[in-house]
DNA sequence: GTCTGACCTGTAAACGATTACAAGAACGAT
DNA sequence: ATCGTTCTTGTAATCGTTTACAGGTCAGAC
């Protein structure tokens, strides 16, 4: 005995398909045809069938975020934030991992074409112009998380990290360090160009010289870790800013293998605010890039475009402010 | 100008529909066919709908995972475990967060009857009747990924966390250790008494009492912090065991805060070995559960339910083991 | 009493794929 | 040359909804 159909629910209630369709979806009707209809739904145990339902109306009432990586606390904190939105606007959510190639992003991008979900959120690390082609091609709205080019005509919301680093090291300078070195992650993302630029000119607007640069290998704690002895010596820094939280708890916890202590002789800084900055030992120190409040208004972003896709674009950017904790002075 | 259509591929090859469908199923068909309708698609840029595609065959090609809170790390790891498993078999992941209410876990199974996703993988955190039941009589197949009845007839993967806790509790007592106390969860979740249990019965296997147990709101890192001061005062306890590893650095924090040292003051033993066992400062000794594993087992099992529906269900349980670290002496 | 309009309800045509079935072609065996 | 078999292709039904359109009822206005 397979699920029971609309067609069975008309026969039941003895009234027509159409009659029972517009019963369930709240159109007009006569109070003994809501009545009837209701009582055959519930003999029935009937439950309309969401593949039909979405070949014919178009919409699938999901939407997709695509990410690099589940396990990035960032990613955690966004997609909890737009689970939160998107679930309350009666959508659900698809998650999918892009991994580290543009390819896959590219082909992700493409596969919306089949219709699985009405709306993306992307968060691409590696952007390029097949990307952004694609995108702007895309068959469904798109809401990028992230930095792309104002030319690729789309929705984004991103975060102001050459800002937040500026608040990080205005707050460094002013507790009196001046040595103050910078652990990237891979330069050839788009966090990590835009953060080693904003490192470089917040230096230099307080006449410093970087007392060093790295680049980890990717964004996770062991790569925090590996990097940590390409930094200069203790003696030739007070300060290390991090690309984000994994990587400065990865630091943080070298320095204490080398029986360094935070923040008296190195302070150190994380960005992204996630919860790992709190639960880090001693608290971190971490540039608020706005991560769940990003995810809040990329959800809005496209559901406001599934809604009305002929509106202008729009650029936000969610401005940055510094969670001071223990890890520095 | 709307996406193509299997008709206008059809048309523009100069075939009938049914060959097109055939070729891009890889179905017979002749070389002459197989170019003419390969070209047609590339030139149309057609992708098959989804939708369409899911309402004839019955499936969705996608699998529904669903989990209390994605901010728990422990969460993040099978989530990552499953993803995997199931992307690599062409399936998509639809991510639902069920909150802590069991209502909503019921409405959830129930839900799957309209056919958005072709199985179920669930973490409830509250197991009652109505679940059992609505899971008993899913439109699709379902794992659960925790402990049910074996009356409820369903595919399960556990962990064995009783065991778990019995590990830690001997290396504890290897170590020296006597006083050890027991901060668990809620105690009306599922994991939430199955620790408790689990600790009372390791203890006694060693002939010791517990030095102290208490209860966390949740299993957060902020509900381990508060209900830190309510175990006793350190010289009545030299060893605290946590019901996951949020907790755990929640007491060490508090721990440090009252300038209490780990392990030399007191011992702390964490459960799920999440990736901020490693993060934690100290490193924090846990009990590894195999969420990755748990969450790659349920994933394999689904598919294969999915594949034959009539298999018995198994019900699996991973071994736990532990991992030292710098938290325990 | 008739006519107009409003309002429900039912019939049937979509939505875009897959696939059962039938028809036609090709080929080998007799 | 005829027949039967196999293989390929096309026609049309189907999946379970929603919805345009038409038909029917009823009330109100003249």
């Amino acid at each position: 005995m397979s699920r029971p159909t609309i067609a069975a629910v008309a026969r039941a209630a003895g009234v027509s398909v159409a009659s029972v369709s517009r019963v369930l979806n709240g159109l007009p009707a006569t109070g003994e045809m809501t009545e009837r209809v209701r009582r055959a739904v519930q003999e029935l145990g009937y439950v309309p069938d969401a593949r039909a339902r979405s070949l014919k109306v178009g919409r699938t009432f999901q939407l997709t975020l695509a990410v690099a990586d589940v396990g990035n606390p960032v990613y955690v904190t966004m997609m909890r934030a737009v689970e939160e939105v998107v679930s309350a606007a009666g959508y659900r959510l698809v998650v999918t991992t892009t991994g580290r190639d543009v390819v896959d992003e590219v082909a992700l991008v493409r596969g919306m074409a089949r219709g699985y979900a009405d709306g993306l959120v992307i968060s691409p690390l590696r952007v390029d112009d097949d990307l952004i082609k694609s995108i702007r091609e895309c068959e469904v709205p798109v809401v990028v998380a992230g930095n792309v080019p104002a030319r690729a005509g789309v929705d984004t919301v991103r975060a102001n990290s050459p800002k937040g680093i500026r608040l990080a090291v205005d707050h460094l300078v002013a507790r009196g360090r001046r040595r103050i070195a910078f652990l990237n992650g891979p330069a050839d993302t788009v966090p990590g160009t835009a953060r080693a630029k904003g490192f470089a000119d917040a230096l230099k607007a307080h006449d410093l010289h970087p007392a060093a640069t790295a680049e980890a290998a990717d964004f996770t704690f062991p790569a925090g870790r590996a990097a940590a002895p390409r930094l200069p010596a203790a003696g030739k820094l007070d300060a290390v800013i991090c690309a984000n939280d994994l990587l400065a708890v990865g630091v943080m916890h070298e320095l204490a293998a080398n029986g360094l202590r935070v923040p008296e002789d190195v302070a150190v800084v994380g960005m992204d605010d996630s919860e790992l900055a709190e639960q880090s030992f001693p608290p971190l120190t971490s540039v608020n890039l706005g991560s769940a409040e990003r995810g809040r208004r990329a959800a809005e972003l496209l559901l406001a475009r599934i809604e009305d896709s002929t509106r202008t674009p729009r650029r936000i950017v969610v401005q940055p402010s510094l969670s001071v904790r223990r890890s520095t002075p």
